[in-house]
RNA sequence: GCGGGCGUAGCUCAGUCGGUUAGAGCGCCAGGUUGUGGCCCUGGAGGUCGUGGGUUCGAUCCCCAUCGUUCGCCCCA
């Protein structure tokens, strides 16, 4: 092979793009309902845009940015997750002064340089959406609500949701110190991991898959109970919405996240059958993080979720939505030059008419033509070959039951219709996606 | 970035205790029907056995490296 795609990354061929078609139009659906208008952002942007917003430690931008210069000795970097560039997006179109609440979705690749494994590339796509402008804990619930909502549409109805508060820049510097405090002591005893964590993100440390941590941290402060009043109340206020809406939820006290502008709330929908990657859509509150990018004092709350991942879980559950890309209606089958010449303008002609027609290239023999009419799914076959072309007409196979007949010329595109209309109003034995 | 598994046809996989022409099923193409698809039969195309190096009279097989992939960790969707 000479060349392959890059590493951690991947082509979607055209067997699969149906339901790549399919999870997107699943996403749009639940968009209008909620009503979040589509916004596309390019898929680069200045590094700052990123470094300034997810955290100079955090590993996104540490060591997982496709960082590069353009001719201008700017430097650029590939967008490595969705909120960013849609902040800056809102700030620089002035959203926030014609929007008293912006509310946005996204489906988008993502692009990290880290190592692949199951269900993680290094290009890689979400759906997303974000609401900025609200700190209505009702908002919070809106955002938790359309991520189940998507996901029970999609299938993957097993999915388990858990919340979490991850407090503010009120609260949490009260909670880091004691949570260091705690660790202190322990630290010899810790994994590596834990001890590199300890300066870097000590919330992190709770939410460890060492058992050994997990043990000798049984016991220590969460968030929760260091929380302001007002974190409190926006979180027993989200719990109670959650619970109005009849969502499922459980409260995770070591749930944290990866990215430092996280505030409040915090939420991850998981699914059992896909190992270490399992988390399928997650997100949280970030009320800094406008003003970090510069503009005025703003709060917003998002989600974003891995399609591959999605994708990977409907597998493991056995959800196969889509059965095939479309087919055309009619395939035409000629015989001989002047037919195959005719051909061409009928196939034109029929195009023009909006019937979805194919026609076989090259010289094949009749036999091969059927079989490619048969393997194309059309529902009619035309035949044009010299008893046709002599009579001004052309031949109409009915590919399910092989009944056919000869059709006018001037008929034929009327006639297609009727046949095919036949055929919707009382759909054949083919095997009907299931819903 | 760290540790383990795997890499044989388009796909799923067999195989060689190191030995001459590397196999199957599916798929693809053609013929059996010089104007008719699905089933069946027959035939065909398609492989530098991931790549590079080493050991050997001889390597797809053993060793090393490298690339890819996969599982776990870090991290994350």
């Amino acid at each position: 092979m000479q060349y392959a795609a890059p590493r951690g990354t991947h082509d979607i061929m055209p067997d699969e793009t149906p339901l790549w078609h399919w999870l997107e139009e699943k996403f749009r659906r639940v968009t209008r309902l909620y009503g979040y208008q589509e916004i596309r952002t390019p898929v680069f942007e200045h590094t700052e845009v990123f470094a300034r917003t997810s955290g100079e430690s955090s590993d996104i931008v540490r060591k997982e940015m496709y960082t590069f210069e353009d001719r201008s000795g700017q430097s650029l970097s590939l967008r490595p997750e969705g909120t960013a560039g849609v902040v800056r997006a809102y700030l620089q179109n002035g959203l926030n002064a014609t929007m008293p609440l912006a509310k946005l979705c996204y489906i988008a690749p993502n692009f990290r340089y880290e190592r692949p494994a199951a269900a993680r590339y290094r290009q890689h796509h979400q759906v997303g959406i974000e609401a900025i402008g609200s700190q209505d804990p009702a908002l919070d619930a809106e955002i938790i609500g359309f991520g189940r909502h998507y996901l029970d549409d999609v299938g993957l109805t097993g999915t388990a949701l858990s919340i979490n508060s991850v407090g503010c820049p009120n609260c949490r510097p009260a909670y880091r110190e004691a949570l260091q405090a705690f660790l202190q002591p322990l630290l010899p005893r810790l994994s590596e991991d834990s001890q590199r964590r300890f300066e870097t993100n000590p919330m992190r440390i709770l939410d460890s898959k060492d058992e050994g941590d997990r043990d000798l941290t049984a016991d220590a402060p969460v968030m929760l109970e260091y929380l302001c009043e007002e974190c409190q109340d926006h979180f027993a206020r989200l719990q109670n919405h959650l619970l109005d809406l009849d969502i499922e939820f459980e409260v995770d006290r070591r749930l944290v996240r990866g990215l430092d502008y996280y505030t409040k709330t915090a939420f991850e929908f998981k699914h059992a059958g896909l190992g270490a990657q399992d988390t399928v859509l997650a997100g949280g509150r970030y009320d800094g993080f406008v003003e970090q990018l510069g503009g005025p004092p703003t709060p917003g709350i998002g989600f974003g979720s891995g399609m591959e991942r999605v994708l990977e879980a409907m597998a493991a559950d056995g959800i196969r939505p889509v059965a095939s890309g479309p087919r055309p209606d009619v395939f035409v089958a000629t015989m001989g030059e002047a037919a195959h010449k005719f051909g061409v303008s009928v196939l034109g002609q029929l195009r023009r008419d909006g019937i979805a027609s194919e026609m076989s290239y090259g010289s094949r023999s009749l036999k091969s033509q059927m079989k490619q009419a048969d393997r194309s799914g059309a529902q009619l076959a035309l035949l044009l070959g010299d008893d046709e072309l002599s009579k001004g007409a052309a031949t109409v196979r009915w590919l399910q039951t092989s009944e056919q007949q000869f059709v006018e010329l001037d008929e034929l595109p009327r006639r297609v219709k009727e046949l095919l209309d036949a055929t919707r109003e009382a759909p054949p034995v083919s095997p009907a996606p299931q819903e």
